[in-house]
This record gives C-alpha cells, structure tokens and sequence, in this order.
DNA sequence: TTACTGTATCCGCATATACGGATATATGCA
DNA sequence: TGCATATATCCGTATATGCGGATACAGTAA
C-alpha cells in the first residue's frame, strides 16, 4: 500500500510527469538532453530522475561519461495502466507537446550525446529496433 | 499540467487511495461509514474526502444529517484509466482487501447512516446497474 | 598524473502537506 | 427554542519534500 501511494506520489509532480511522458516513446536519454529539454538545473533533473530509478520506473545505464536513462519495460500491469493514463496525455497537454517538441529539437541538434538512442519512429524512418 | 500532478498527488496519499477504492465499486458512504471502516479519526477522513470533492473525484450529496459521498461517474478518460490501475490492485494489495472486508461488516451490521446507497451487487445479489 | 566533462549527492532553506483535538456549522427532532 | 448527531473547518505542530548552488564522484583523454 506504501508501495502504491509511492508510485502515484512520484507522478504527482510535474518535473517528474514530465520526464515520464518524454520516456514513453520508448527512447532513452541521458540527463544532459533532459537538462535541455526542461531548461532546468542539473542538480534537479538528476534529483528526480534517481528517484525514478530507485523507485523501478526508469532504468539507468552508463556508457561512458553518459548515463542513459529509459523506462523499464517490465513494469506491473497496474503501473503500465496509471502510464497509460499520461500517454493520453501527451497529445493534449500543452505542456507535454511543448516538451516532445523541445526533445525534437535538441536530438536534431546533436550539441551533445553521441550516444543517445532515439525512439524507433525518429531514428531514420528505416531501422526500428532500438525499443 | 498543475492539474495533472494535482490529481496524482491526490492518489499518492495512503489514506485517500484507500478511500478511492473503496468507492471502486459504485457505493455511496457517508463520512461515519468511512470512519468506522478505516478507523481514523473523523477530522481526517472529512478533510481527505472534502479533498477529493474539490478535486472533482468524489461527488457529496446531503441526506439529512449525512453527507453521502460517491465517485463522480464522468471524470475524463485519462483518469479512468488511472483509477483502473487501482481496480487492479483491489484483488491483491491486503490493505485494500481488508478494507473492503471491513466496509461490508459495517454495511451489514447497520450500525449507522439508514440511507447508505450499496453498491448494486452487494444490496441483494439480484438487481446489478450501478455504473 | 592532470584536466575536463557529465552525473550524483550534499546541505541549508523554503514550502507543502498531513495530523488530530478542538471548535464551528448544519440538520433533525422534541 | 434547545439538544443531539453528523460533518466541516480551524489551528498549532510535525514531517515530508522540493529547490539549486556547491561539491564530490566517475569516466575519458592527453
């Protein structure tokens, strides 16, 4: 029961919301893009994306100096269910397209992130087997 | 984007994901009901459920003495599905079982409130069209 | 090693929020 | 009226949580 108000609590506030609704697509960044994306201190992003980690919502992974960041695939069905919730969302909050629409950008730009793997759709519309 | 997190924030809270789920199921209890159930002092189940009125999750009705609260039936899709991955969670988590245990003893023993609406299936196994 | 970059954590501060006894308000009834 | 019950709100307190600059900790490359 503490478990699940945790979960509900870490969607709860908006930085987190946010970097959520940027995982769902499937890609997988690492805190400097999302530092971008949000226009927000480090310090913050990094905050909230561990707490993320350590609750199981995201993965992490390191490649080199970068740590790359992705939502856990293999969340419990009543999880996936609240996510489902955000995915709706997505189209409709101004703040959630404003923020794909900033990670759009950022990609294209490559200023940073050699590594950083883009949702299948965006990759190329060739190969899609990034997940 | 506020009232998003806004709302599962609401739901981030112990005390007040346990007063959703009872209300999962089409009933309308009345605040000595939910008293006696989650056995909390009144001031604090009368502020979580005030609460979640305000926040549109919850409707309240007078009747009479008692104020009758019940989920409000037309919320947006986005929290339905939200609010589904707590309908899962009602079969599994103990907490929520044993509350649902403990809000049907109350309902038998009709120690309070005469006008307590039951959820359809409980008021005689027959009539079912709540929802 | 040293320098540099990306990331995580620390820390003091500010704010938000929950608690629950006490009290106010509302309704029904005599 | 006046009392009793149900509910809402007040209020002081305790706790939780977010913030973000500063700093520590990788990892890379020269």
């Amino acid at each position: 029961m503490e478990q699940v108000s945790a979960f509900f609590k870490l969607l709860g506030e908006p930085i987190r919301l946010r970097l959520i609704a940027l995982f769902l697509n499937g890609g997988s960044y690492c805190v400097c893009v999302l530092v971008d994306v949000l226009n927000l201190p480090q310090s913050t992003v990094s905050r909230h994306l561990s707490q993320l980690r350590k609750a199981g919502l995201l993965l992490a992974e390191r490649r080199g100096t970068w740590m790359h960041y992705r939502l856990n695939p293999d969340l419990p069905a009543w999880q996936q269910h609240a996510l489902e919730a955000i995915r709706q969302l997505q189209h409709r909050d101004t703040q959630l397209l404003a923020d794909q629409k900033a990670l759009q950008q950022v990609l294209c730009s490559d200023q940073c992130c050699p590594t950083v793997k883009k949702p299948a759709h965006q990759a190329t519309a060739s190969a899609s087997s990034t997940r």
